[in-house]
DNA sequence: TCTGGGGTCCTAGGACCC
DNA sequence: TCTGGGGTCCTAGGACCC
């Protein structure tokens, strides 16, 4: 049946949106259409960068992370917006749900890219069918433009998706690797940034044929195991699987904000931090999550940056808590220099049933004392088999580990009681 | 009068335990 | 008058990506 294609092989689709901001923008408004548009944070701000623009404004050297004023000496008549994520996030709904049309293993990476396994779509089409049917209909519905990746893995996926823009659609087989992936040179790796650029080339490695090629102890003491996995990528292996299910694993909700200018009145930064807990508070709730550990940065004027942590004994969520704790390594590690930028994270995310089942044990420590027996196991027993059937397949796989920690506790100190 | 804000993953050292 | 070898947890920082 799937015969056109290798035993065992598999068929990922990337798909990337082109300057998708920028893009949603001309789309909800045609006059923007042709005209150099950049979306940037804050643009009456000093603070303002250009986070998207248009292939227009790229013209004049317009980039993505450029201050607003660089830009504009660049592009006096460039068209400035403030992003409208709302916007973005229903295009980004719109676009999956196109995409979940050809296949249910679509693995979103952000608001506008995403992996597709369509090995065993083909009664859909071939690979290049489905792809151009897929951009097509973004297109057509959305009047949105993208470029797609086709290949047998995720990095070679995403490599493809880049060779062509706008609109794309670029195949990148196994033996196309020789021709197309190793004359780049490595900083273009997805992977590679400019540190480990520098150190590659340090060593003589400039393409990603020498790191294809590249020795295998010098490049784990240069990058350790990171180096070894980066050789396998540049001769096109990854075993990565397309994953639906990874949007649901938070493992951290952070809020960060840089300040209007450097300060260091200590009431008003402590009003920042407050705010930035009461945000991070209203998102955990939102995700239904609780934080194990606080982190606290801290930027100075000059940008160097600190964090500093503390673990929890119970997960918090509250306002109150999140700022106890953040308040608190504020105090403790503020050297009273001005400060540019304030951010506050929640590590570690848990759901609040797990921790609710960490929290509930001295509940019925207490409950035990009281009642018994039979009551005590049969509300854990609706507790656990609550959680069974609200959580989804993978989560539970995922939690055993965690859960198999928290029985072995639960039993120790219910045996003690 | 340069460089935002949201994340993930990895490394490394010290504490602590067996 | 001399001290091994693992393992895990906690914390801080760095690299990278969109």
């Amino acid at each position: 049946m799937n015969s056109h294609y290798p035993k065992n092989g598999r068929v990922i689709l990337h798909v990337d949106m082109n300057s998708f901001y920028a893009s949603v923008e001309m789309a909800s408004d045609p006059t923007l259409r042709g005209k150099p548009l950049a979306i940037a944070g804050n643009p009456q701000e000093r603070r303002g960068i250009i986070v998207t623009c248009s292939y227009e404004a790229r013209g004049f050297g317009v980039k993505t992370t450029m201050p607003l004023w660089e830009a504009k000496k660049l592009c006096p008549d460039l068209v400035i917006m403030t992003p409208n994520f709302d916007r973005y996030r229903a295009a980004s709904k719109g676009i999956f749900d196109i995409l979940r049309q050809y296949t249910e293993l679509v693995e979103p990476v952000s608001i506008d890219e995403g992996y597709l396994d369509i090995t065993d779509s083909f009664e859909k089409g071939t690979p290049l069918q489905i792809a151009s049917d897929i951009q097509a209909q973004i297109k057509g519905q959305l009047d949105l433009p993208c470029s797609i990746g086709v290949a047998p893995n995720k990095f070679l996926a995403k490599t493809a998706s880049d060779m062509k823009k706008p609109m794309g659609i670029t195949v990148l087989r196994k033996r196309d690797i020789p021709n197309k992936l190793w004359p780049l040179p490595v900083i273009e790796m997805h992977g590679i940034g400019q540190k480990t650029a520098e150190k590659l080339n340090s060593i003589g490695i400039h393409t990603c044929s020498d790191l294809a090629h590249a020795n295998d102890i010098q490049l784990k003491s240069l990058l350790g195991i990171n180096g070894l996995r980066l050789k396998e990528r540049a001769n096109g292996t990854d075993r990565r699987n397309v994953d639906p299910e990874s949007i649901y694993d938070y493992k951290s909700v952070g809020n960060s904000t840089t300040l209007p200018k450097d300060t260091t009145n200590q009431q008003e930064l402590l009003i920042v931090v407050e705010e930035l807990c009461a945000k991070v508070s209203s998102r955990l709730q939102q995700k239904d999550v609780l934080g194990t550990t606080i982190q606290l940065m801290i930027r100075d004027k000059f940008r160097k940056t600190i964090t500093r942590s503390k673990k929890v004994a119970n997960p918090i969520y509250k306002k109150e808590d999140l700022y106890h704790q953040a308040k608190d390594l504020f105090l403790k590690h503020w050297d009273g220099d001005p400060v540019r930028l304030l951010g506050v994270t929640a590590q570690d995310v848990v759901e609040k049933s797990e921790a609710t089942e960490q929290l509930d044990l001295f509940s019925y420590k207490k409950v035990a004392e009281k009642e018994p027996l039979y009551n005590v196991l049969s509300k854990l027993h609706d507790k656990f088999g609550k959680d069974s059937i609200s959580q989804g397949i993978k989560a539970k796989n995922k939690k055993k580990s965690y859960d198999q920690k928290q029985d072995t506790s639960f039993n120790k100190d219910f045996l003690r009681e």
